[in-house]
DNA sequence: GTCTATATCGGGATAGAC
DNA sequence: GTCTATCCCGATATAGAC
């Protein structure tokens, strides 16, 4: 209905912008519809009018979330690669992901605590499916091309080693790379490469 | 001042127990005085009277849980085995741990991100030192034990695959498992074996 | 559609009796 | 030390003028 990313903004587009910005940062309880408005540089009434609440406008940020990466990854899934080829290609695009809306990735873990059916349901609804990656990793450990690992395993590591980095970045740069943001920029860049090493090392037969 | 594990428990150690075990679920913002004090089944002012304000008192359980954790891998490091079977016992003791306090890696995490430079100082309080691990790690490619990774990468791939797992259950448990409890605590209890193998794997030379 | 004003509620915190 | 009552503020939400 909404298209975000157009300029001149309307103020509906508006508001939708300001929400993700704040709510991706401090969360849902620690977000006020005040600082969304002042956000968005419009007052407080207009976020009820166009949004009837604030769980509403939640809901509708984190749907948009969703709906915009999930096909990203069936295009690299669905193609006819080699798995090593499509490891690589996923972990990077991934990553790049993940670095380009930093927040997003803590904002949703803690969203998976806080509500996790509501996620659920909207990652369903935007067609989320494990079932498509378990039966990728099944063809190639028959073709013997990997050894045989638990697809499952694989793909909750292969989820580890992308996400969690960036979600702990505020403290593993300050503990790792004296809160230098540069460095630790320059760490998650290598990753897209130490990282598919690491997979392939570890699962090729 | 307090040991919280004592029975029969004072106020002060029921307020402790019970404003751990909201505030690890919701989160600061997200719980208020009065859950604790239902929770420890007494009223708000003793919570004020006892601790100052609710973030003192966050920043008291906050620190209990480190204090708690980390001389238990500082066994682990500073004995004298070998890297694969400190691998191996690190990871089950780390597995262990996040299993059986479900909720404070999320509630971590989530921490890590509102207010970074607390969690920094606290951990540091509590004698938390990644030279130390990347010491060992260094020391053993020197060896030719392990093939030469730069120990930032291999540390943050060990936490990862450890943390990740736990603070995504909730999503995880519903996507991969039908939202069936058991299963997903088997596969946890699986990648106690599968994750040192597959970290094992990556990086013997 | 946009604004101001206001209703209503819940939160943290304090005062003061016992 | 523990309780009740209350203060004060900020938050969501609504009413109604323009």
């Amino acid at each position: 209905m909404v298209k975000i990313k157009e300029i001149p903004q309307s103020t509906e587009e508006k508001i939708l912008e300001a929400a993700k910005k704040v709510f991706v940062i401090h969360g849902m309880e620690g977000t006020s519809m005040q600082q969304i408005a002042d956000e968005a540089k419009i007052n407080k009434s207009l976020l009820h009018y166009y949004f009837r609440s604030k769980e509403k406008l939640f809901a509708y940020v984190l749907k948009y979330a969703f709906k915009f990466v999930i096909p990203q990854f069936k295009v690299i899934l669905e193609s006819d690669e080699d798995v090593y080829t499509k490891i690589e290609k996923l972990v990077n695009r991934y990553m790049d992901l993940l670095m380009q809306n930093k927040f997003i990735p803590a904002f949703i873990l803690h969203e998976i605590n806080r509500n996790p059916d509501g996620i659920v349901e909207v990652m369903r609804g935007a067609g989320v499916d494990p079932q498509m990656f378990i039966d990728q990793f099944n063809k190639e450990i028959q073709k013997g091309a990997i050894r045989p690992i638990d697809p499952n395993h694989l793909i909750v590591n292969i989820l580890s080693l992308c996400i969690f980095p960036v979600v702990a970045r505020p403290l593993a740069q300050r503990l790792f790379f004296n809160n230098n943001e540069q460095a630790y920029h320059q760490f998650l860049e290598e990753r897209k490469k130490t990282v598919p090493d690491f997979i392939i090392h570890s699962i090729k037969a």
